[in-house]
DNA sequence: CTGTGAATGTTCGATATCGCACAGAGTGTT
DNA sequence: AACACTCTGTGCGATATCGAACATTCACAG
């Protein structure tokens, strides 16, 4: 693999977005580095260095409350970028970006991304409308986390990983989605269970398996449609879309 | 009241904070409007067509789920602005923005706005800045939801009220309070109940009185602390006190 | 094939909140 | 002073999830 991306063969939607002046300009800056499972990103608290613009596998945002455990707030993907808030002007990260997947993404030094967001139209105005999305999809949240019960956001968060990872096998074990959802690894148990007898799923030993994506969406609240029509209003109809979506998927 | 700002009498924090310069260009396009108890000023899903510079009372954001209640994501009061997500190339709103107090505003049509965000620096750095802490807000918001007790989170929620209309005497009823937090009235009386026994509150039918700040601060969760310190790393020390923070409270 | 560790299934008492109902208390109006 | 209405207190069965423990099943290494 390059280590700089083309305009032909890069698979994230905000850099292919691009206008191929601006996107030349950029690529130069951007290295493409594998992501670990279990590799963190960014540490909350810590200063921002490097903004990644994934390319596969999914990276999750968490919240650490200091008492214990982290909690998800925002899933990333392939239609995003880890570290997005230094373009409102933060230095340092809230929140902790860590990848659930392995996967790959380009990163880019801040500094060089912020002299390319005020000379590059195009880029900044993307990054502000995923920022905005981003947004929407962490207040989604809020009100998810206080009133849906888990088997819907479950099927909610698979949806979401799904999109973001653009294959419908994921690797994930019960007690990582525990944590992600803030919830007992039991109770993902039950849930999971429900969703594997109704057919919609299927796992063994850390793998699961899409086997119904209708099904799933009718499982899932509708927090997972709200932010994605919200994506689709900012950034076209087939913006949220995984690369694979038509392959069948079982 | 004058129908334009001036700014040595501006409250807001974000137009108080403009330069000179700046202030005089915008200040002839800002018109002030007094806002009643339970005005709405952005429905979800239509056109933001005013944005409000907060002077005084404050703004709930809420996220409307489909089954019923909304539920509170965010507070604006006159560090913010209501409908920001325009900066971010949003036309629409994402969320119900109500006042809960009664209280005034700046407000501006969107598209004068926007212009003086493409030629007004400082605007645009304190409304990319602003947007960045309400998202941190957000964000605590979705895992306080999932984590924290509610006689934390109506703790945490009483002090973030007190800091946006920086009066101590708030009128409030636990009805509206309850549907802000997305629970059971019953609830919140039983958990304002214990603050009231603690000494730290005291209300009477729609009034509610912060007694005891410090005793209010350590019956709150992290949340509120870490929203503070964000606003504090972006605007200042001083950015997040009531104005009338050095009065005396009872 | 077999053992080992990881992943998952299951149970159970405890608890916070739900959902609902009704009583009591305060405020403003006539 | 009396009334009406709003706001608050309280009780109670139902429920989702907690928190912890233990049993079981699977995947992989040797």
């Amino acid at each position: 693999m390059l280590p700089h991306p083309t305009h032909a063969t890069v698979r994230n939607r905000i850099l292919s977005a691009l206008p191929a002046e601006e996107f030349k300009r950029v690529a130069d800056k951007l290295h493409r580095v594998e992501l670990a499972l279990g590799e963190t990103l960014h540490r909350a608290g810590e200063p921002i260095e490097q903004v990644y613009f994934v390319e596969s596998g999914f990276i999750s945002a968490l919240t650490v409350l200091s008492e214990g455990e982290p909690l998800e707030i925002g899933l990333i993907g392939l239609e995003g970028v880890a570290g997005v808030s230094v373009v409102l002007g933060a230095t340092n990260s809230y929140s902790e970006a860590m990848c659930q997947t392995g996967g790959a993404a380009y990163r880019i030094a801040t500094p060089a991304l912020l002299e390319f967001v005020a000379h590059a139209p195009h880029l900044r105005d993307l990054l502000l409308r995923y920022t905005h999305v981003f947004h929407v999809q962490v207040a989604q949240t809020a009100a998810c986390n206080a009133h849906h019960e888990l088997s819907q956001r479950l099927a909610r968060w698979l949806l979401a990983a799904h999109d973001r990872s653009g294959v419908p096998e994921l690797s994930l074990t019960q007690d990582l989605i525990a944590v992600m959802l803030g919830v007992r690894r039991s109770t993902v148990s039950i849930a999971a269970g429900s969703l594997q007898k109704a057919g919609v799923i299927r796992y063994q030993h850390g793998k699961i398996t899409i086997l119904d994506r209708v099904g799933l969406e009718n499982a899932a609240c509708e927090c997972y449609e709200a932010v994605a029509s919200e994506y689709r209003a900012l950034f076209g109809e087939h913006a949220f879309e995984p690369a694979t979506a038509a392959a069948p998927l079982a």
